[in-house]
DNA sequence: AATGAATGAGTATTCATTCAT
DNA sequence: GATGAATGAATACTCATTCAT
């Protein structure tokens, strides 16, 4: 019942403050064991007052979800340089996915659902699909303009968002403690290596780098 | 209730049964998402005789996660040459783990659970912990003898653990089609070209590919 | 917050059609089926405003129950000719009830909450009784002039009332679909035939009806 | 998840422990107004029992209705003389039918549900249909013999239903407090002379009461 | 008058686990 | 070993009502 409901600014704060104490909880203990009242017990509001902002605790979580993709979109979008060859775009945005991923490791945690709630879990692919959709697209290129190994597209892209998810994931459990542009600077090297076709092509992309 | 008790073979086979149907259920929808009910019913019997073979439900999926773990480190052991050279050794590693995570597909997403289920993670982190720690090692003699590009032992061991688990992932959750050798080989082709500290190296691992 | 306030001519809308949407709910899905958010939607307005003009929902009920015995008590009245003979008059407002009932469907179900929601049962029963003893008193005068049969006044009474009732309720409930004229002169022809004490009687009276 | 069980003599037991209480809390209370926990505190059980035996309260208030029906078609069955006259069918049901309601109040009150608890009412009236078409069925025979006035048998109907259902409900609601057998004897006498084509036939229908 | 925000008591239902037979 | 019965803590969600603006 929470259709197109006009909400006052201070609304708009309310149902803020629940998505980021949401957020943070999911993060810190999963969906499941995460309760409704511990959200509107961490934004210091009444149970009642959830379901003024959210059909149900799963609504709210598909916002959260939605809203965090397309902050990693413009992200990506905006660490793309769109006139640079295919391998330097795979860098720029594998590199702007391990850093966001690192700035906001609760939401992004958040992705990982796909994993394992099966009830998500069709909703989530779409988003990773659309994503190597992107990559894939960019490799195709590269393979046509023989900078990069000729592998089937989709399937290397998988590896692309794989990796940079994998990495994002032991970053935020605290398994890797590089900083993050360490860490994204590891996994450019590391994609643009297992993509490129030549490796004075690598030694190209990985030096462009620094500009 | 469960300690060490003496099974009669029938005991064994209903044990069996309860774990097997288990496995398929967690996989299809999660631990979380499946009841003690649904398991039982699956396996046709009663849902009291659970607590006979079982302590409770934790203690059968730990069961299921342990064993899962042996067999696959088992199934690594027997492809790794252990007088090959450190790359060699890597992509036989990576190929088994993909071929074995194709085959026992229900089992291996439990691993996932990592992900997710915070009552789990330490535990299976530790077992990634051994994985990545072997698999460190390896690299480190790669570096050592100058067969892999100069990364950090430790970092670079998480990007072929997870890129060998993320395409695990996406082909058992059908986003990629491939038959498990080809699968198989392909990543054996990613992990080695993101090692490997030159061309001609990784022609040559990737080339011994066929004995 | 709702004593006895003045209220403008708008106000008087705003609270009309309040209790217009109200009776057409509480109609269609009862009392307890229809929120208090219901009955604002359906008027366009927002939820506080509901106590600006009510104590709260039962009030809103008890206002919407008083007011539909009050006209049906006025729509009897009228239909009855108080020099007619006894079972004329009954005829009269047997028919006078079944019309009204047909033509206000909405409000009048409100009546039949006597038989379920308890907390209203006993008001609701005592505007029952009232009707009750009106027929029984006629019922009487007949039994006494001998034009109905012998029967105890105050049991006959019921018979009447819930007939009356009972067809309003087919009728409503859409099982009847004679219109109201014809459904209120069968209704008549039940109840005198029911009550006279001799088929000439009967005849009588029913033949009075044309005039 | 209650589809099919097998249920032990002792959860039959248990099982129809829980609808005698249900059955005499809804009548006390009303559907609504009846908790689950009320209905197992009743029964004196753990609240969990409750959806061992029932799907949910709905369908514990499904089952009561079921049975309730099946009995109230018993008795009137066994009430009725097939070889008699219409008339005196009609009567023997209508009797049959008021003792019965006397004597289980609780159990027959559900039935008013139809009026209130609209989530129930299509399936409650299917049980009001049928009954009707028996009783039409009746005085179809009955018109056609001349011993019934000529009136749509259908509607008609409704009010021998009508009459009895009302006068059960205000016998059930303490408005009458004739014994059940007086009653039932008034509403016999009513219905038919409501329905008697001819005085004669009324008082001969009467009259074969006391055989 | 009017609105959107906020409250919190109340309730159905689930499900792992234990028990009696 | 095996079964069905029983337990009860835990939790999502509803909704009448009140409040601040």
């Amino acid at each position: 019942m929470t259709e197109d409901r006009r909400l006052t600014s201070q609304g708009q704060e309310r149902k803020q403050q629940l998505l980021d104490q949401a957020a943070i909880l999911f993060a810190e203990r999963g969906y499941a064991e995460t309760r409704v009242l511990d959200i509107v017990q961490a934004a210091g509001v009444a149970k009642g007052l959830f379901y003024w902002y959210f059909e149900n605790k799963e609504a709210l979580f598909r916002d959260l979800v939605e809203l965090n993709r397309l902050n990693l979109r413009r992200a990506q979008a905006e660490a793309i340089d769109l006139e640079a060859e295919p391998l330097v775009r795979i860098r720029q945005g594998a590199e702007a996915s391990v850093r966001y991923m690192a700035q906001y490791a609760n939401f992004f945690s958040l992705l990982e659902v796909e994993n394992l709630e099966k009830q998500f879990a069709d909703e989530l692919r779409k988003g990773t699909q659309i994503h190597t959709a992107d990559v894939a697209a960019i490799i195709r290129a590269g393979v046509a303009d023989g900078t990069i190994r000729d592998e089937d597209p989709e399937v290397a892209a998988y590896g692309v968002v794989g990796t940079v998810g994998y990495y994002g994931h032991f970053h935020r459990t605290g398994r890797l403690d590089l900083d993050p542009d360490e860490l994204a600077a590891f996994v450019g090297r590391f994609v643009v290596c297992a993509l490129a076709s030549d490796e004075s092509i690598a030694r190209r992309v990985l030096a462009a780098r620094r500009s």
